[in-house]
DNA sequence: ATAATAGTGTCTATCAGACAGTATACA
DNA sequence: TGTATACTGTCTGATAGACACTATTAT
């Protein structure tokens, strides 16, 4: 005898007692190197945390969350509750593990849907002045992972690392943390403070100038056709580049 | 303010009347050319469906799948439900996508997590027998996608189709569906058969001599030391491979 | 011998990786 | 002028891609 959901009726089951969503919002903090000037500001990735207010876990750090109405995705769910807690709404979000351990939350049978999002330096800055910085902060990576944390939200945040880690070499991602306009050091740092093990010595060359991997960035010119560059952060002026929107399709066989 | 979980309360809000798992089993089903002698079989993927017995969709095709219940996680449940099924434990399992489009189970709200499994044809050989044909039932990928399905099954079998073609060509994934030794031939039809366009002119080369992609299989010897190589698809002899267990690591930056 | 599949030799254009050198602008 | 950052030239060895060629076995 096959076993399916055939057998399903709703009154001879234990139903979960919510469906929550918890998002890992990233982003990605410059802070100026004053003692050099025109440096490129050092970058570093960092996790937005609520402090807790009520039972469970009451005072510690979470992830910003909620729960998903019957009458909404949990994709909507995730995308209203980061609009409530960032006020941006044009942001990379993406759904990537559930949470399902019996017992990880103690107010019932909760399955957790986690969600990362990555939000640019520029979009959260408007938030910031309005928010209670005891209430909701940003946090290095480094550092969260020593905080004591409520549910099992320090798995959730490994996860998620591992995650935007391996898409930031995979995909074009590092465009969530960029302007439109970015020159090769900046992508290069942003690439670095998501994945501190990266280092590549010929970066501008493989990036550039290689056929297999050109398409994913263009260098951006002006009205008049000649390139764009910017010395904001050098002396030397240096190119602007855009991402083409192209995607690198990778492959271990050829 | 800030909104978060901490207003919950159980008692005011709609919880969800199960949680669900679906799994999409896919196989490589080889059948011999038996025009010729020593060919290579041709190899097809296919999907396990059930057909539904009982109202919702009663009489349709659908994915076999169960509730998750209180006390375990969903890939426990996913695994208990393909043993069920399958009668196999040693397989592939790997949770890809949650679904919680409201309205898309007629039973109630449901929020389905979507399991895909890789299983070998060996390991589904001795089921077959001790099940009744009308009921479970194994399809082309091509076949499924045109069958009417029940609740919205269809999305996850392409989404599912989408993320093993994916992973077939970034990762070793390709040794769910191979024997521990195989041949250059055989794993160039498994690819072949998840991902129809995939074609490299030097697969040999690329694989086994160049420097940046070595290490991922290596050739079997015997006790001996000597290679070990096998004719059964073939008349010259071809030399086996294993997979090391050393996954590869891409990157699009270098 | 012929057929069928496995595997190698070899050539060219391109790429990776290293490192020295030049370019542009600020102080 | 020196300094800081942005690039470019150039060299060597490795790789991609094509295609002709040889190797091993069954019939």
């Amino acid at each position: 005898m096959i076993e399916n959901e055939s057998n399903y009726s709703p009154d001879h089951y234990r139903t979960p007692d919510g469906a929550p969503t918890d998002i890992v919002i990233f982003t990605i903090v410059s802070t100026e190197r004053s003692k050099v000037k025109k440096a490129l500001p050092h970058h570093e990735l960092q996790v937005l945390l609520i402090k807790r207010n009520i039972w469970p876990f009451e005072g510690q750090w979470a992830l910003p969350g909620g729960f998903t109405l019957e009458t909404e995705t949990v994709q909507e769910c995730a995308r209203r509750e980061l609009l409530e807690e960032t006020q941006v709404s044009e942001v990379h979000l993406e759904y990537f593990n559930v949470y399902s351990e019996p017992g990880r939350d103690p107010r019932g049978w909760m399955i957790s849907h986690a969600f990362l999002a990555l939000v640019g330096e520029q979009q959260l800055a408007n938030r910031q002045a309005a928010v209670d910085a005891s209430e909701v902060q940003l946090f290095p990576v480094a550092e969260v992972l020593k905080l004591p944390l409520a549910f099992d939200h320090r798995t959730l945040i490994e996860d998620a690392l591992l995650q935007i880690q391996r898409k930031m070499l995979t995909t074009t991602i590092a465009k969530a943390f960029l302007p439109d306009e970015f020159t090769i050091a900046e992508l290069y740092q942003v690439i670095q403070a998501v994945v501190p093990d990266f280092a590549e010595q010929n970066f501008i060359r493989k990036i550039t100038s290689t056929q297999s991997r050109s398409g994913i960035i263009e260098k951006v010119v002006d009205a008049a056709g000649e390139p764009k560059s910017s010395n904001l952060y050098s002396q030397r002026p240096a190119q602007l580049y855009r991402f083409t929107g192209l995607e690198p399709q990778l492959s271990i066989y050829g």
